[in-house]
DNA sequence: TATTGTTATACTCTATAACTATA
DNA sequence: TATAGTTATAGAGTATAACAATA
């Protein structure tokens, strides 16, 4: 057994290839939603509310895989920027549950052609293949490691 | 021209998958290395100047794609925890330059490994003919928009 | 005047844990 | 006792800008 004498590069790790490309993408998306005053983690809650009328925060927090005090958070900026509106629900006196205010429900079409266009200029460099073939690979990582993606029901 | 009727979801989006697959690879390589005392920034910002004998924060803030401000905070911490020393530049009164001390470069193998480990476990997943796949196609991106990721020469 | 680096400030994101209230 | 949610605290990352020293 020979005596371990490489220290591998930075390079090396396909982890590091995706944290660089990954933080490129997305500082420039927040560079573009910023001008509509969201940042990139209000523009995905925002998104899952979009499809979902009423949703608790605790589903939520499950389905972003964050913790509840982080949406808590989240939350309260929303209401503030008046995206978001909140109630109790009224079959149990715990539970509360959001749902986006009409200028959420306008904002969310601007905010996803933002991200078609982001998506579409920062990908460029990929043929239509082999953009497919790495959402392909990226959906198998994310499903072995079951990581949240599943539309709320 | 058909009216606009559909409003594109997160799962659309390759940005979305990248970021989602790219944080938790890093949160989880952020768990392994909190162990050894330092944070994902740090190991790149050590593994870089085990490379680099002495090197100028402005190097390193181009290299890393942060800013001056940033490395400063950095190198503060790092030296610290006195993995990392730091000297004025004799040729140029404004300029510092800093390396690793011994206890610096006696981590960064052991912090190599735990790379090593969390990229195989993480993408295990797929093959190697996908890995080598995933890279290729990750690096043509990050070529595109001139990421660093250049050796320090 | 331009460059190197530090410092101050501020905001986002993340995580833990203490806390309130209901069940 | 357990669950839903909020709040407090703290650390890490990022960005801007003001600043000092030197070129």
């Amino acid at each position: 057994m020979p005596t371990r004498k490489t220290v591998s590069g930075l390079h090396h790790h396909l982890g590091y290839w995706l944290r660089t490309v990954s933080n490129a993408v997305s500082r420039r998306f927040a560079r573009r939603v910023e001008r509509e005053g969201v940042t990139v983690a209000e523009w995905v809650f925002l998104r899952v509310l979009y499809d979902a009328d009423w949703v608790a925060p605790s589903r939520l927090a499950a389905h972003l895989g964050m913790t509840r005090g982080a949406i808590s958070k989240l939350a309260d900026r929303l209401l503030e920027k008046a995206l978001v509106r909140w109630e109790a629900n009224p079959d149990d006196g715990r539970a509360h549950r959001l749902a986006l205010t009409p200028a959420g429900r306008t904002l969310v079409p601007r905010l996803a052609r933002i991200a078609d266009a982001n998506d579409a200029s920062f990908f460029g460099a990929l043929s239509p293949g082999e953009r497919r073939r790495v959402e392909t690979l990226l959906r198998k990582i994310a499903a072995a490691h079951e990581l949240r993606n599943l539309p709320i029901d």
